[in-house]
Order: C-alpha cells, then sequence, then structure tokens
DNA sequence: TATTGTTATACTCTATAACTATA
DNA sequence: TATAGTTATAGAGTATAACAATA
C-alpha cells in the first residue's frame, strides 16, 4: 500500500547501472536450456541430469566415477544415483579396476551410444530455437567464451584431449567448488 | 596407474564434431551461477529463485504476477508460491487492481530493496569469479551475446524500457515457453 | 467463457551426513 | 588414516491439474 514507488522517467538507454548481472543471464538461459533438455528427453525416458551424465562419459571417454563428478563439478552422491540409474537401464556398465578395487570405471554400452544418438536429435531443435538470434560467427564466439569460462571454472570438460591434460594438471580435492 | 588410456595424439584443436552441445554449456553454467547465488544468499535468508524474482522485480518495476512470471518464463503456480513468500517476508506488497481485481500490483518494499542491496554485495564476488577468464571487452560482447539471447526467448527483461516495449507489442499468452 | 491467481501434488535436482570397503 | 563409493534425507526448483474469483 501507499509508497507504489513510481518511476517512469527511467525510460533512458540500458546503461551499464540498470544491466542485469551475469549470474542473472547464466542462470535464467541455463534454467531454459536444462528444460528444453527435459522436455526433448522425457519421451527417451531420460531425465537431463541422466542425459548430461551420459554425455559428458562420451565426450571424455571411460573414467571413474570421482573423476566423472570432478569434471561435472556435481556432488559425488548425487553421481553416485545417477551412475546407479542408467547402470539399471543398462547404459553404462560398472567395472572394479584391478589396480584398485575401490574405483570403478564407467563405459557407455551400445545401448547407451544409440540412445545419446537420438537424444542428440531430440535436443537438436531446441538448441536451434535457442541460438536463433545469433549468426554463425556469433555463435562460434559465444563457444568460445563459454568454453573459457567453463574451463576456468573446471566444469564441463569438452575434449578428450582437455580432459587428460587437465587430470595431468591437477587430480586433487574432491570436491571442485566446495 | 594401469589404463590411463593416453590419447596424445588428439590434442589437436576442437574441432565442432567433439563440441559439447550449446545447451550443456549453458545448463552447466547455469547451474553452478544458481548455486553461486544460493551459498551467497543463504545468510541472507533468501533462496535463489525469491532472489531472482526480487531482482527482476527492481528492474522492470511494478506489475501482475503474471506479468512477472512471463518476463522471467516460469510457471505461474510457482511464482505465486515465491510472491506469497516474499510477502510474508514483507519484502513486497500485493495490492489489488482498481480496474482489475483479478490482478495484483506487486512492490518492492523498503525492506525488499535494502535487502536487495546488500544481496547484489553478497553475489558481487562470485560474479567477478566466474567472469575472471575473460577481460573487459570479453565481458561486454558476453553479456550482449546472452543478453540477444534472452531476449529473443523473452526471457529475463534487462531494462524497464525494454520491458515496456515489449509488453506493449505483446501482451498475450499464458505460459512464454509452452 | 476466458483470465488471474491459489492450492495441491508429484517429480527432479542439490546438498549434507553417515556409512562400507578398500588402500 | 585417507579415499571411492553408497545410502538416506532434507531442502529447493519444476511441472500439472484442479479450483475460486473476476471479467
Amino acid at each position: 500500500m501507499a509508497a507504489v514507488r513510481l518511476k517512469l522517467m527511467a525510460k533512458a538507454l540500458p546503461s551499464t547501472a540498470t544491466r542485469v548481472p551475469y549470474g542473472l543471464l547464466l542462470a535464467r538461459l541455463g534454467q531454459d536450456a536444462t528444460a528444453r533438455f527435459r522436455r526433448a528427453l522425457r519421451p527417451l525416458g531420460l531425465t537431463a541430469q541422466q542425459f548430461i551424465v551420459l554425455k559428458q562419459l562420451e565426450t571424455i571417454g571411460s573414467t571413474s566415477q570421482s573423476a566423472l563428478a570432478d569434471a561435472l563439478g556435481i556432488d559425488y552422491s548425487n553421481l553416485a544415483t545417477v551412475a546407479g540409474e542408467l547402470c539399471e537401464k543398462g547404459l553404462i556398465v560398472r567395472t572394479r579396476e584391478e589396480c584398485d578395487r575401490r574405483r570403478y570405471a564407467l563405459d557407455l554400452t551400445d545401448e547407451g551410444s544409440a540412445l545419446l544418438e537420438d537424444a542428440d536429435r531430440s535436443i537438436g531443435s531446441g538448441e536451434q530455437d535457442m541460438l536463433s538470434a545469433l549468426d554463425e560467427s556469433e555463435r562460434t564466439e559465444l563457444w568460445d567464451l563459454l568454453r573459457r569460462m567453463a574451463d576456468s571454472l573446471e566444469l564441463c570438460p569438452g575434449t578428450e584431449a582437455e580432459a587428460c591434460a587437465k587430470a595431468d594438471g591437477e587430480a586433487s580435492g574432491r570436491q571442485s567448488t566446495p
């Protein structure tokens, strides 16, 4: 009631002062991207989380659960749950490593790879939808900027080469963003 | 130890084929941004969702719940819940509009504005952390690209001017991304 | 009838802690 | 003892549907 804070005169240009913070833009766009994943993946019986883990496993190849959790920057216990689900569905296999029997080696099965192909197709259109405002060179530029941010935060490694290079460098702490 | 999957030859450039999809990068960075919000806001007794709604209300000024939900691209029922919480905390006020008594007008209270200032400060450092890999001009560029994506998806309007311009144009459908 | 807002509910995701087993 | 993984649980976010009040 009362004090209705009219601000009609502020109709000027989007100056730096009135900028929505980066984090807000990223958070909202990320939510939207995740929501698109969910809608596209539901018919395939995959959750967004399961897809992300599956996709990352395809990208970086065979790893342990802890290495995968580090790569994704998500919680160990949550990854254990997701890995269990994927295992039950027969999309990945877990085998104890001989050298250190505490560790599991995670690998995509053929079913997993096949499902991932379907998933990529389902996701494609939503992806294009999100990027429709940008032309080819802008998309490349955006990808590059996002990639560098993600790298500096050690999130979501992009290529096997990158992943290996990084694994050599660190291989320490249990949680990447504690 | 053992089978470390040496792949040193693959250390070439990240070709288009091996690129992680945009949606995956956005989803992961968005999750990280949200997690940073949560950590920064917890001491203030705010959830990430509450902050986003509050911040957006500050940005676009007085609106109805449905307009705010449209602006944020989130679900009406969820916004009703969050608005109720913010109201209980005394951070916003809801007043029925005279011209259409179905609608609420939402406005920040002085407490809400004050808390938002504290929140912005708490969030600042995490924000800088995320952007540390980019220099000043790259940040501007990133912001511009994200802004244009968000605009094309009608998510997270950035300025009052933009919001007004947009409100004139559309003012239709109940859910922005159905 | 169509729209605005509310409530309820199920599902997904995040975060913490306590636990087992291997090293 | 330290590390890899598991389980349990509470809290946060998302998605639907059913409903009341107003237009």
